[in-house]
DNA sequence: TTTTTATGAATGATTTTGTAACATTTATTA
DNA sequence: TAATAAATGTTACAAAATCATTCATAAAAA
């Protein structure tokens, strides 16, 4: 996660780039007054800084100026102002790009990663890839989202072999030997089927159309997130 | 909860001050004469002092002056006065910060925080969820909201461990195991139901629809709060 | 002894599970 | 391509398992 502060006092464009950028794992918190921002820097620790120029009370530049001279934060200067020279004074003072408004947010995105590589932070941007199933063995429970999934015993013993095994088929013959509860009769293909159907109704946004528990016809089932 | 001063003669900016602080566990009593909180910092414990300079009938420098002399507590001067000398004083006189009036509500928080935080007194404004069933190993009670049950022997063993594994499901023979008390022989679900039963009675406020003590069919019973 | 507590059996309600019958999909063969 | 077979999905229902509750009685504690 990328904790970036942003000095903005357009609350309504903040909101946007934050929702924006909120996509790629990266958290913005914005003031839309100047000082706030200055006094939250000493207490919170940020990766960059989003700064506006053309803020109101206070000039832009004394501001990048007092948070080069304190802080040691990448920053990236945002103007409507077009003079030239306040690009130039911007980035002699230490800012790490300057970004003309009105600019795509997607723009932003690229330079903020571009910076961020510079540092070497970009390793906290690699998304890792949230899991939305989290199988506890402990709790004996399963969890989508976050979101307790009530299974009765049969398909929690099911349901828990497929996640252990993520990625991997699992014969039928497999869940049966594996599972204390179901009859293992034999030739019981048909419960199963029943018990699969039951849990894919409980945890498939389209229990018709599974995205989770997969079919993998003449081998047996496949679990994958 | 943290408790402070404020000594501030406009009543309607303490007030809405007052209102924004308490939303995070801050409790503020404001005087709106410099003599009466002095006189209230001799009895009453505060973790903190807000000073206005521009006081009616009395130097604010003095008043600081005077708290810092006599009391041990951190001190945050706001001021409309924009003498930049009087910061300079105030700080040399060993107030902790210095806030330009006027200035966001938020912005005094962030202060606030950051100040307690220095003086390792912010635990006590994290708020903790409190738990309404609290287990007393030593005391061998169970209390419900500090108020305690009343429950036989082996109503206690049963409970005290579900406690114990607060949120994971507890296995009927785990509790037989782990209890002296019970006829762990055989497989005697229905005396442990009984119990159960009983213990439900006592501590939920609908024990038809239990909210704490769970049972998780085929596994066991769980507790949660 | 009296009172409290634990146990087991009986009963009933509820939930879970397996079965069977049928539907749908996929693969195979003519 | 159509017909057929095989595998899997779906549904409803009945059987089985599980648990809650009550009650009578035994055991323990006061």
């Amino acid at each position: 996660m990328i904790n970036i502060a942003m000095v903005e006092d357009d609350a309504e464009l903040a909101e946007v780039l934050t929702q924006y950028l909120s996509k790629f794992n990266i958290n913005v918190t914005n003031y839309e007054e100047p000082f706030m921002a200055l006094s939250s820097l000493k207490i919170n620790k940020f990766d960059l800084i989003i700064l506006d120029l053309t803020l109101p009370g206070m000039d832009g530049l004394d501001v990048c100026r007092e948070i080069i001279s304190h802080h040691d934060i990448p920053i990236i200067i945002s103007s409507a102002r077009s003079d030239i020279t306040d690009k130039v004074t911007a980035l002699q003072l230490g800012a790490d790009d300057y970004l003309p408004k009105p600019y795509d947010p997607r723009e932003l995105e690229v330079r903020i990663k571009t910076i961020l590589r510079r540092y070497n932070i970009s390793s906290k941007i690699e998304e890792k890839p949230k899991k939305t199933f989290i199988f506890d063995e402990e709790k004996k429970e399963i969890t989508k989202d976050g979101k307790f999934i009530k299974l009765t015993a049969a398909e929690y013993e099911v349901l828990s072999l497929l996640i252990k095994r993520e990625g991997f088929v699992v014969s039928r013959d497999d869940i049966f030997e594996n599972s204390d509860l179901l009859n293992s009769d034999y030739d019981n293909v048909g419960s199963l089927a029943v018990i699969i159907n039951r849990i894919r109704h409980k945890m498939e946004d389209n229990p018709k159309n599974p995205s989770y528990l997969h079919t993998i016809r003449g081998m047996g089932y496949k679990f994958t997130q």
